[in-house]
Formats: C-alpha cells, structure tokens, sequence
RNA sequence: GGCCCCAUCGACUAAUGGUUAGGUCACAACCCUUUCAAGGUUGCAGUACGGGUUCGAAUCCCGUUGGGGUCACCA
C-alpha cells in the first residue's frame, strides 16, 4: 500500500513549490491506489503563523487537493500536528543515545558560533568536532551524568560516523553517495527539548508508514542523516524521490521579489485552480506526449513518478496565462458568470446570470483572465459617458452625421439579430458609398464608446435595440451632429 | 569554499544508440477581418564545450565549463 505524504510548515502562505509538491504526493498516491497524508511541521515555534495551517489547508482543497488523513479528519497515525507528538520524539531521541548512534553536547550557542567562526577565518569548513567540544564523549560519564542531572542545557546530536560512504538510492535521480566525513552531527533535540526536522520528520514518516518521501530537492543534502537514523533505528527506509526545484528567470530557486510565489497570489489574480494546478503539474514532469491540456483525473491517470525531470523548471506565467485562457475559453458561460458574479455586483452592476454568461461569451477569448471581466465589459452594463479621444480623433468627421442618422434608422427597421444587422450595415455602406469600415468603427465609438471590444454586431445584438438607438442618438448630440 | 545535484530552442519539454532533433508558450510574418482578440499558415530558434566508446551519440563513459541547492538549537 503506497503511503505518501506533504508535510508543510505552518510559517504563512502555500509556496507555489508546495503546491507542486502536494500536487506529485496527490497523483502518486491517487495513481496507485494508496493514501495522501498532510502532515503539520510546527516544531518550530518562533516561526508559528497564527491560523497557518488552516489557510494551508484551504488552499489546498481550492486547488483541489483532498488528503486522506490529515489534523481535520484525523485517521489512526494520528496525531498529524508535530507539537502534538513531543513526548514520541523525546523517547526515540533518548532510545538512539541507547543504541549509540546519538549523543548529549553541551556546548552553547554562543561556543558554536565562536567556533564556526574560528574555523570559517581559519578557511575550514564546519563541522561539529565531537571530540574537542563540550559533549558526553570528551567531558565523561561522571560529569555528563551530573550535568543531566542538574538539568544543565543539553542538546542530543547523532552520531554520524567518520568514515566511509553514505549511500541511498533516490527515485528521480538513482544512486547517490556522500563521504561520511562531510556530514555534521546534525541537532536532533534542541536545548529546549524540542526536536529538529531531522528527528520529527523520520519518526514520523516511520510510525506513520510512509512508503514514498516526494518532497523538494532542497532536502537532497539532508537526506544522508535520514537514511543514517533510519538505519540506526533499524527500520526500513521509505523510497526517496526528490522533484526539480521550481525557478525565477534568472535560474535561482523561485522566490518573493522577483514575483508572485504564493498560491493565494494567483487565486487572488483570478486564475483558475484548474489552469494553474494544470500548469505546476507540467513544471518538471511530462508523460511524454504532446498534450498540454490536463484535467486532475487526467494527471492522475497518467502521472509517472519515474518520468520527473532532475533539472529546475523556470515557472514562466506568460505559460500560465495562455493556459488560463485556454480554461476560460472551455468552461461552460453559466459557471463563469456564478463566478464573476459577486465581483459585478462589486463593481456596482446589477445584472441577471443569463446576461452576464452571454457577456462573457463575447469577451472570453479577449481576455486572460475571468477577473478581467468586469473593467473590460463596463459598456455592457452601463451608456457611455467618455468617448476614447484618439479612437474619436481618428474615426469620427462631422459628415458622418447624416448617414450614421439614417444608417441608425436602417437598423432600427431591420430584426434586431446580428446576421441581419450586417447585412443592413453592408447594404447600406454599398448605397451610400461610404466604406464599411467607416461605420464599423463609427459605430463601436458611439455604442461602447470604447476602441476595443466583442463583435459589434453581436454586442449590438445583446444590447438590444432601444439602447442601441438611444445610445447612437445620444452620441450624436454630444459630437455634435 | 566543502559536499551534492543538474545541463536539448529565450521558457516548458519530447526524442531512453539510427528522426531533416518534434510539440507548446513567447516572438515575427502572412491569411482571415469589423476594433481587439481568437483561428489558420509559415518562420525564428536548441543538443554548453572537449575527449572517448560505437558502423552510428542529444542519448553511454571521462573531463572541462556553467548553473543551482545545501552547509542553523529553520523547515
């Protein structure tokens, strides 16, 4: 039974990395049949975001990922929240300084950094030298036994050996092998007791039966401590897979400043969790077709672990924006106008659903973005009371008075469907001598006021006659015709 | 800097020893046309470099260069 899981810190918003990330743990599990844990990293309390996890979740769930287990519906490896499993950690820190492969340190804060820095001007690279620092090994037993005692601040470090190679075999990108020697006795339980990502994380991953660690490459040079405490504890180790990192477009790992990196930020843009889940799915993974378009039970169905992709993806929206507008072009006019509803009403429109989804049936594949709904269709809701100078500047001469006077009431006599109403426009351009496009544009400029927008004779045809002919009549005043 | 990972058009990627190196985004041109789009057609553009192995290398091996990640009592 494949048992995966996406075990986030609650330190703020969802990462769109994280969301890959969730996404890969989602389709493997859903591939094969097994169960998407979350998992609550909070060990670290001076990073806690108050209601963090909870805007995680709702995140998530928008984008359409679903876990099995997790702190909400609980399950039976639960508790899924770190801070409620202190007392676990406390005992498997304390059975591997039994076993021997961790040890107590004394050393404070301030003796590290003054060694690190020692060995930095010095031009060595750090590690911690438990044979010359403050630690059970160099102090004794009596004395190590009477600092515990007395409750002197301790640490417990694993003992990573000195020699000798550390292998692991990584499902993305095969066997690795790093030297012993360049491993530091990493922290498993801080002074305060509480124990580092390294200790929670595989003991965890072990009693929560954790088959598959799918997680970021940025784990890559902490994954030889994991194996090592797996072995040490003697449980079998879950098969590692470590996803490309997602990158800005100068190649580094994607960050805030050079954009957007939040999921909130793209949904708060108006993208479609479709189009973007659609599009992170595709930043480092492909099922070796040509297909773009993707729905969830498609990625799922097709989703290969073993077709992931070593080197980072630049997540490029421009990409993200043609997707998008792929989605906003496929997905039925009544959902969208639900959606874009409340932001109509925000904007001070009052419409019904019907009008609105035939509004953006003849706007959609103008725009990227369903939000952009509202300031480009304004004429659809509301008479012009601007005319853009320069469209105006550039189509509109006095003489144009009469004929669009009696072009308006050519149209007015004819069924107002917009075949018919280009038919009468054509007849009468041909009658009058007067070059289509003249009123063509004549008219865009007196009905919408505007330069760009939808068909006209399909906007004239949704409009409908009387405020066609009221707005016409109204423009001619106004220009002075 | 040590260690680790990586390397196909500007970007995302396909091609797992034999293809004129394919598709998508972006960009450009043309067509369509009623503004803006969309659509259609075409174009631009790539195997980082150097050695091997092989009849044959984007693909396998070695090296170089370049990029990235990581080196906390953060995750």
């Amino acid at each position: 039974m494949v048992r995966v899981r996406f075990a986030p810190s609650p330190t703020g918003y969802l990462h769109v990395g994280g969301l890959r990330t969730a996404l890969y743990n989602y389709l493997f599990a859903k591939r094969h049949g097994g169960i998407c844990i979350l998992r609550i990293e909070d060990t670290d309390r001076t990073r806690l975001v108050e209601g963090a996890a909870e805007a995680l979740l709702t995140t998530l769930r928008w984008a359409g990922i679903e876990f099995d287990e997790s702190p909400e519906k609980g399950g039976q490896y639960g508790p899924y929240v770190q801070s409620e499993r202190f007392d676990l950690y406390r005992q498997y820190s304390a059975e591997l300084v039994e076993r021997g492969a961790a040890y107590y340190a004394f050393d404070t804060p301030e003796e590290l950094d003054a060694m690190r820095k020692r060995m930095q001007d010095a031009g060595i690279a750090w590690r911690y030298d438990r044979t010359t620092m403050r630690n059970q090994y160099t102090l004794g037993e009596a004395e190590t036994k009477r600092l515990l005692e007395e409750n002197a601040p301790k640490t417990v470090r694993m003992k990573v050996p000195l020699s000798g190679e550390i292998r692991f075999e990584d499902l993305v990108r095969g066997p690795i092998e790093v030297p012993a020697r360049d491993v530091d006795d990493q922290i498993l339980l801080k002074s305060d007791n509480f124990p580092t990502y390294h200790l929670a994380n595989i003991v965890d991953d072990h009693l929560m039966q954790i088959t598959h660690v799918i997680r970021g490459e940025e784990w890559l040079p902490s994954t030889p401590k994991h194996a090592l405490l797996y072995d040490a504890m003697g449980w079998e180790r879950p098969k590692f897979a470590h996803l490309p990192l997602l990158l800005n477009p100068d190649k580094t790992k994607l960050s805030k400043r050079q954009g957007d990196v939040a999921v909130e930020d793209y949904r708060e843009k108006g993208y479609f969790h479709e189009a973007l889940v659609n599009f992170v799915a595709l930043l480092g993974w492909n099922p070796s077709s040509d297909r773009e378009i993707f729905s969830m039970q498609e990625l799922i169905d097709t989703f290969d672990l073993s077709k992931v992709n070593k080197a980072g993806a630049v997540f490029d929206v421009q990409k993200l924006d043609w997707m998008n507008s792929e989605y906003l072009r496929a997905k039925p006019l009544d959902e969208l106008a639900r959606d874009i509803m409340p932001a109509m009403q925000a904007s001070g429109v009052t419409t019904t659903p019907e009008y609105l989804a035939s509004v953006i049936g003849l706007v959609r594949e103008r725009i990227h973005k369903l939000n952009e709904v509202p300031a480009f269709t304004t004429y659809m809701f509301h008479v012009p009371t601007e005319y853009e100078a320069e469209y105006k500047e550039k189509h509109w001469l006095p003489e144009h008075a009469a004929p669009m006077r009696t072009l308006a009431e050519r149209l007015a006599a004819t069924e107002w469907k917009a075949a018919p109403l280009q038919e009468a426009t054509k007849a009468f351009a041909k009658e009058s001598g007067i070059k289509i496009g003249v009123f063509m544009n004549v008219l865009r400029l007196m009905v919408t006021g505007r330069s760009v927008g939808a068909g006209m004779f399909e906007t004239m045809e949704l409009l409908g006659k009387d405020e066609c002919v009221k707005r016409i009549d109204a423009a001619l005043v106004v220009f002075g015709g």
